[in-house]
DNA sequence: GCGACAGACTTACAGCGTACATTGCAACGT
DNA sequence: ACGTTGCAATGTACGCTGTAAGTCTGTCGC
């Protein structure tokens, strides 16, 4: 009953080592063969729980947009969504190659049906119409998708945010490009940090949500 | 003088090439032999003016930037702003591979770089502080590229949305989904129509970003 | 025991990016 | 007029990709 030397797989086991494989070596590392030695079987195996690669990524998505903790309506809606935000951004750090997979197609597995509804719940309970409700969506998830991919693929560090600046100043003459040379000069003097600020674009965002929200009650 | 039977290849008419390539068929489409096929030329030919795909997928991008008309200071600049928006979008959505490269990859190329100068440029002769300029221009980029990745891949015409809303229904019972479910059901009966509402999203981050404005004056 | 069947394996193919070595052509100094 | 030089186009090759098709094998129900 133990027994079986022969690998169990199962489609969870392979959609989880894709998800360790692609934290761990970025999504360009993800191939059949390199998932299938991971696993200690030939490629072709994996064919027998996915029908494609493209429903691997799917499915890596579904499971990692499930790591999401889903907005409970009924109490303050802009905490709800705030908090909503917060977590969908930590999971997809917690994932970089996640964002990029999450826009470029459409996933309707059972976590993201889930995650959306409850979203759209959320909306609906703080009184937006359904004509609201859906842009809120929208307007939120491009944004929190849209930052993270933006965090994702910046190239240096924060903490080295002022001697990258300093590095690219000459780029940047201020005869040219006059804007972003003060700009980048700032940030290496240290004046201005560089820093990508989350909460920002999502403030306007539920601000001007709930301006929405009082004008048409 | 007009001679020269050999294809006269330049690193421009690669680029060219390319992006009229990708616009047809696709960015899966575009491989470095199925470009040089078009080009009359053999593959690695063209590594002699581009140095390999990444710097080649970099310039398209930069070329396609410089087709987004970019705003000019001076004047109102929350028209400004929305112009600029306006345009980007049209212009992502004539380059249907281009949002996504754009957001996957750092480019500073010049055209790139003009069009940063050109948004800073407007948001501070408004007024806006360094700090204030930063976030503002993040996070409309965020949601204009947001945006058009939606867009993109999103799987069904304007007007069959409502009939894709009615085939759609029976995978979202409304006992698992009943928000999913009810809107989905607002859709096919027409009482709501499922259009991407790009308007929606920036004017809420453009009040936003006004109030701010005379909050710090 | 034995037949059936799921699931792992093997082989093979077309396509990819590109390293490296070679070739052909045009312009130059003499 | 004639080597020489050097750039740009080419040809070949390698290792990698996703996956179609066919084969083999271990386990289970009868």
């Amino acid at each position: 009953m133990p027994s079986s030397r022969r690998a169990p797989l199962s489609r969870d086991r392979i959609l989880r080592a894709a998800i360790k494989l692609a934290d761990r070596h970025g999504l360009d590392a993800l191939s059949m063969r390199k998932l299938a030695t991971t696993l200690k079987v030939e490629a072709m195996s994996l064919y027998n729980h996915v029908a494609n690669k493209d429903e691997l990524l799917d499915g890596m998505v579904d499971i990692v947009i499930g790591e999401i903790t889903r907005p409970t309506c009924g109490g303050d809606w802009k905490a709800a969504l705030r908090a909503r935000a917060a977590s969908a951004l930590s999971v997809m750090m917690a994932h970089p190659w996640a964002p990029m997979l999450v826009v470029s197609r459409i996933v309707v597995g059972p976590n993201m049906l889930a995650y959306i509804d409850a979203t759209l719940a959320t909306l609906r309970e703080a009184g937006f119409s359904w004509h609201d409700t859906d842009r809120a969506w929208n307007t939120m998830d491009n944004y929190i998708y849209g930052f993270a991919l933006q965090q994702q693929n910046f190239p240096v560090d924060p903490e080295e945010y002022a001697s990258a600046a300093a590095a690219y100043l000459p780029m940047l003459p201020a005869s040219v490009y006059p804007y972003m040379h003060e700009m980048s000069k700032h940030v290496a003097e240290g004046t201005l940090d560089g820093t990508h600020d989350f909460a920002f674009g999502l403030e306007l965002i539920l601000d001007g949500l709930e301006r929405l929200r009082h004008a048409r009650t």
